[in-house]
DNA sequence: ATTTATTTTTAGATTTGTCTAACATTTATT
DNA sequence: AATAAATGTTAGACAAATCTAAAAATAAAT
């Protein structure tokens, strides 16, 4: 089955809500993809027809099987070609995002089984984010948000929850990136901000919103 | 400047008829696309409007400077993509030809130099046409059709003119490519079929249809 | 040079995806 | 429980790209 880009867009941020709130409303998907709750429900109407979405009006909703298999097959296509651009292309991890929005709605599978098999079967995306193989299987791993982790624990930034290319630049210029291997020395309650140390670098102070979209794993090397 | 892909389609369409017949018709540009002579009216008043096109109506048309650069960059990105799927990702130069025509309508420059810097700046495509560089630079060459080629006189395959699947695997079962050195060893005037002699192989026969769309040139090396 | 045939354009409809403004429903508040 | 606030849906409009059918302009044929 082939989805129109607009589509697809839908189905990937229902998916993405629905990881983190089971059920999803109208206007947080509109608020998702910067549209508005109208143009949501009469989406909603059209995915529901096509069986992609259980749906009744004013309840809520969330993906069919159907689409699930659509939206986890969107994700493969992103996350294969944010691959491709940051290590065949040599693009900065902060600047490939909005090209692969546009690249994930190229539709041959051949394409992505080929680009996959060239990529050498990456596990993940240069965020951290697990790739779906081609079955539609997605690994999900046991991470935590860097602003819940416990004072002085050694862990792995494994994973950047919003990609905005703004966050990621900063990021960048901490020089916090997959892999990089940090602690919290010091929890600020007035603001929820904390200072963060890595090796053989003086510390450097996070936002609490910065922190909430760090995710960090325990201690196992990133892959 | 970014133009939708439909857009992106009618330029290109439009030099591609250019090249060969100086003005263009509106029911020609309909057949090349597939399109209706009504549909294709339409599209050339919006295209007149950004100015890409110098048209009046009843009067057939053609591109401004704007719209030829426009119609070259798609024909740019088109040729790379191809080249990366054939050299990178091991398909067959009869496969490629509909998902670059999806590529092609990825937006972004930089995507684009990087591409091309990745592939090594390769001067023509997996079909023998030359790849305009980032200033819209297209070079030609002088080639003729193998029906034209006089007897016995041995050349390269340079160019595959049309590009159905059907063709390309047609003479890929004949083993025909680019680079291929042959000659023409008979001319049937009954159906101006001819049969042509590849080194070490057994003569093959090709009809009228296919040999004016294998272009040839005099001898030298093809990149 | 008329008439006929072909080509091109216009007029009006359709589909997809979006919007605003008004209405309906659900949730929260007193 | 009644009312207010927030959230969700419908109705109607619009832009882009297409279509069919009818009208207009050009080209071809007698």
């Amino acid at each position: 089955m082939k989805y129109s880009a607009s589509k697809e867009n839908h189905l990937k941020a229902i998916f993405h809500l629905q990881q983190e709130h089971g059920i999803v409303t109208t206007s947080a998907l509109a608020a998702a993809l910067s549209t508005r709750p109208a143009s949501v429900t009469d989406m909603l109407k059209k995915l529901k027809e096509q069986r992609l979405l259980i749906y009744e009006r004013y309840k809520g909703f969330r993906l069919s099987n159907e689409g699930r298999k659509a939206a986890v097959l969107v994700i493969r296509k992103h996350r294969l070609w944010e691959y491709f651009l940051v290590k065949k292309l040599q693009f900065g991890w902060d600047e490939v995002h909005e090209i692969a929005e546009e690249l994930e709605h190229i539709s041959s599978r051949k394409l992505i089984e080929k680009l996959d098999s060239f990529l050498g079967f990456p596990e993940t995306d240069p965020h951290g984010d697990p790739i779906p193989d081609s079955q539609g299987r997605l690994q999900t791993r046991r991470m935590i948000r860097l602003s819940e982790l416990p004072l002085n624990k050694t862990v792995l930034v494994s994973a950047i929850g919003s990609q905005t290319p703004e966050m990621l630049e900063m990021l960048n210029y901490h020089q916090i990136r997959l892999g990089t291997r940090l602690e919290v020395r010091k929890k600020f309650p007035f603001d929820d901000s904390l200072e963060v140390k890595v090796r053989n670098r003086p510390p450097v102070t996070l936002s609490a919103r910065v922190a909430k979209n760090v995710l960090v794993n325990d201690d196992e090397p990133a892959t």
